[in-house]
DNA sequence: AATGAATGAGGGTTCATTCAT
DNA sequence: AATGAATGAACCCTCATTCAT
């Protein structure tokens, strides 16, 4: 086999699974795992079950799979956002607006992490919760960091105020999504950072 | 039969029904709607499966059925709560208190609530919005009244306002409940009313 | 234990008896053995569940009980019938008459003597075909005086002869219940009763 | 896919439907729709309960396919038959040999069409009422030739005469088939046919 | 590599039968 | 004697997974 040959192998190998990972999230996000059959999934594909499983050990597998890439994808997105920023308050509104686009464009995405959380408690809590927070770590030194720098109360815990946050957003998102826009977007997401900022900004930057 | 007989029968059925509904609601709250197994709900009711049958049409009748006493039970307390209180900010403040101490007591029914919305969308829409929003309507009332009175920020739109507030709410309640208590409940509630309040009041309230 | 009341006792039996088997023959042959339930059979007579199991073994039992009274019934009345006539043809055609206005006046029984045969095959075989065909010997015999007397052609077997009759009239019945009268009723007997005969009658009774 | 793999699917797909049907008439004509399991047919067939599925809905889709099956061979058989024949009563004949021989063949078929009336009442009659007439309808226009031609009795109604064909055949293998041969075949053919043409033919034709 | 036919464990649901009242 | 609440065996059907082609 010639070098080339098994970049292509790699290549299609590399396609295959982000043309299932594609449709699978679309499917999971929709119906839940218990309620996503493996035959639709391959049918939207446009493969056959058989080949769905080439590329995934199981349902489970490709399930827990979509949740990865979501979570790479943010982390790297939110991270690289903040890094464009100097000032920390600029950095965690940054943070917010990349967080809701990331949404935005993958809203399906929201329910997938939402969802199944009590089926995969265990395994989930390990890529998920690791994985997950470890943007919202960054979040926090530089949460810390503003406080230092007397922009933000002090009496306020960085960790539960950024979960706060963090719990509106994901809320916020999942019951936009789930509704069908009872509310418009952009509105409430300035409305959301408002309320948010009004509230932990002292009153001196007001 | 008797009257007494009636009367009896009349309370085992009521008994049975509770007995499964409180089993069920455990079950579904842990596993979802698709991964529970009617079996094991008769099973940790100690009934038998037919048994289970017995009182609620089918599963879905079961799972729908949970989702009503929840809903009816949740706008009853809130409701009786607000009612005792005379000013709009204190009716406020104790519709959020009710409703975080039902959670804290029914922990489990936030995720029944929001675990299946695809699968049922159509009906629980139905049960879940019409109802559900009936308790939040009168708290739109009281907070239009606030701002009538000059005490909320005039231009925020009420509806928004505390749908955010309820997404913030349910929010807090479903992660708190996931992830096993990772922050403090009591510290986390006084947080979000500082953070919801301080943001909604006029600085002349402050 | 007084004497008259053993006789109440045995009334009440009998009564009870008599009642679930009127309701229970409208249901099997309606719905057939299997796709009858129990439940229905008790509600329709007004009784409990467990009432029609003090009077019947089991499902079963109540069933096997339905054949044996109907063909205990429709015996007592075809041998009465038959000693009315002298004649042996006179016999014969009252024979059919009488066959024929049992099953006008319990139509629903004729499909429970056919509906169910393999479920039962053995043990139905012991009742229905030895008891049933009590009645079809004595008309046998008459068959076969009549030929003696030169009135039926005498190459014809009696026991063929008989069987294809018993399979025309149970046939014919069964049908004409089945369709709901698709051709009358009166009408078909008498062509019936006149095939047979001018096919069976020797040329010098024509 | 290339052609001959789809012919060879094709090929497949009968081959199964075939093989199934022929265990599920045979099965179904012993105990009854009810009664009957589809692991039974499956198992018998040398197949896993869910290929039945890949092939048939459902227990009913593959009760009924049974009837379609039946009726369209019945059907094509006996208007081939009487299609070869020139004279009005040969062309009866024929029609009534072949519809004996086909159950002779198929004797099981004869108790699925009788079983499970009342279960598909609807159902079925649209089917088997509808086509299996189809070819006694044909049977009627040469009964009336036969009729103009002098050859039978004026005064009886076609219809009728061959509804009572029909039952008195149908009945008869019923019966047949149900008492285990209780009688032989072939004597009693003739015998039916005797009967039923001596008393339907003029004087003048015998 | 890709497929989809075949499988059977699993789970929802029914209903004959039992038994405490 | 009568009841009907409780039960669980039985049976239909689905779908994740395997494997021969």
């Amino acid at each position: 086999m010639k070098i080339t040959d098994k970049v292509k192998k790699k290549d299609l190998t590399q396609m295959r699974q982000k043309q299932i990972l594609d449709v699978a999230t679309r499917v999971f996000s929709k119906k839940g795992f218990a309620s996503t059959q493996v035959d639709e999934i391959a049918g939207l594909a446009g493969l056959g079950k058989g080949t769905v499983y080439r590329y995934f050990k199981d349902k489970k597998d490709l399930f827990l799979s979509i949740v990865d890439r979501g979570i790479r994808n943010l982390k790297d997105l939110v991270l690289e956002a903040m890094a464009e920023e100097k000032e920390p308050l600029d950095k965690i509104k940054k943070a917010i607006e990349t967080y809701l686009k990331f949404f935005e464009k993958h809203s399906y995405l929201i329910r997938v992490f939402i969802h199944e959380q009590s089926e995969f408690q265990k395994r989930i809590q390990k890529r998920y919760y690791q994985h997950y927070y470890e943007h919202v770590n960054k979040i926090e030194e530089v949460f810390k960091k503003a406080q230092t720098l007397g922009l933000i109360k002090k009496k306020i815990k960085p960790k539960l105020a950024i979960a706060i946050l963090t719990d509106m957003l994901n809320s916020f998102i999942y019951t936009w999504q789930l509704t069908g826009q009872k509310y418009s977007l952009s509105e409430s997401f300035s409305l959301i950072t408002e309320i948010y900022f009004t509230g932990i900004l002292e009153e001196k930057d007001k």
